[in-house]
DNA sequence: ATTTTTTTATTGAACGTTCAATCAATAAAA
DNA sequence: TTTTATTGATTGAACGTTCAATAAAAAAAT
């Protein structure tokens, strides 16, 4: 039933079926056939509109991605306090966003991670990311501490948010997204404390 | 050239050779062809020996969890200090043991990791070693703060060591396990000074 | 307004490849 | 001679990709 302008159309729906299909059985046994059958259409089409296999894993890696990168973004320029604090705490939020923190995002965030150990197109992607994580960390670091501190303090943020996304998409309930945003805000908190930056006025995460 | 007692021996070769190839390739890339060419055997003799693919991949994790195991629980016995520091101080160098951090492991560990996601039996196996982390650091923390505050910083503590795992695997450098030991270490000094105990006499790590 | 032509979207069977598992044959050691 | 260990060609299933065929929509022509 071809109507025009579908191509935006199916490569969402491919990209949702790809997570869909992670989601149910993991990346290696996610093939093309059940890619199109969660999709509703034929497996051809997916060499059509992505070359193959391989170009709609690194589109939907892509989307995920960028999804993330808008999660923090947005939170970012919404903001009225421009205190390192507040930057750092948006950061945090981004990363626990809702729409990336269910099911099927969570367990294809992983399964990339993973893979992404030996594809070099997955690696690229994610060590772009992986930076822009650690360097804004480590830019609003600088604004209270030294450099060496500062350093370690982003280091150790970054760690601590990737294990808490880790150890929530393997638990078969999924990440608990308010105990995590707990868990690092705290650790936040203790990372400013010794530098003697007031608390914040509201915490409002239970 | 069939000698007797070569069961334990090539059971050895085929998992230090299973680790080679994932550290090589990848699990998803990791055919029975390429663990036989690595140990220097023939592809048949795995199923002969582990009853097929999927026995061996399971006797591979067991190992690594096996070897983490021990790592902490000698170093736990090791100690003359019987304070809670001392004894997730012991986890965490552990957990950044040398055998257990170097290439091959750390790769085939965050491969299992993934995978577990999806197989019962690995999943199964990574819970039963994920509990008795939380639930050792938990039974210390508890020795000196309050049952809440003991659960969170044990939750704390178990993301941060399984997220520098995961940086550390994912970096083409591989883990600086000396890093990743600080930070750890500085974690767990901030969650203790909250309730006032003394710094450690020593602090040994760089 | 109808019919014809062209364009666009989609299908699904066929093909070639890859892989894990099997097992009869083989060879060394007991 | 018997037992144990190992091989490697073979088998069958599963997979990604391709492509000729098809059908709907849009455009052009009548």
């Amino acid at each position: 039933m071809p109507k025009v302008g579908m191509e935006p159309i199916r490569r969402q729906q491919l990209i949702n079926a790809t997570m869909a299909a992670i989601d149910e059985v993991g990346l290696a046994e996610t093939t093309v056939m059940r890619i199109a059958r969660h999709a509703g259409v034929s497996a051809g089409i997916i060499s059509h509109y992505f070359g193959g296999k391989d170009g709609l894993l690194e589109a939907t890696m892509r989307q995920i991605l960028t999804d993330l990168s808008t999660a923090v973004a947005v939170r970012r320029h919404a903001l009225e306090d421009d205190s390192s604090r507040a930057h750092i705490g948006a950061i945090i939020e981004g990363n626990f966003d809702r729409t990336q923190v269910t099911g099927p995002a969570a367990k294809t965030w992983l399964a990339f991670w993973a893979s992404s150990m030996h594809k070099p197109m997955l690696q690229r992607l994610q060590n772009v990311n992986d930076r822009r994580l650690y360097s804004n960390l480590c830019h609003q670091f600088r604004r209270v501490m030294p450099r060496l501190e500062a350093r370690n303090a982003a280091r150790g943020l970054a760690a601590m948010i990737d294990g808490l996304w880790l150890r929530g998409a393997l638990t078969p309930e999924g990440l608990d997204a308010e105990e995590a945003r707990f868990l690092a805000h705290t650790y936040l908190d203790q990372l400013l404390a010794h530098y003697g930056c007031q608390q914040p006025a509201s915490n409002t995460y239970s």
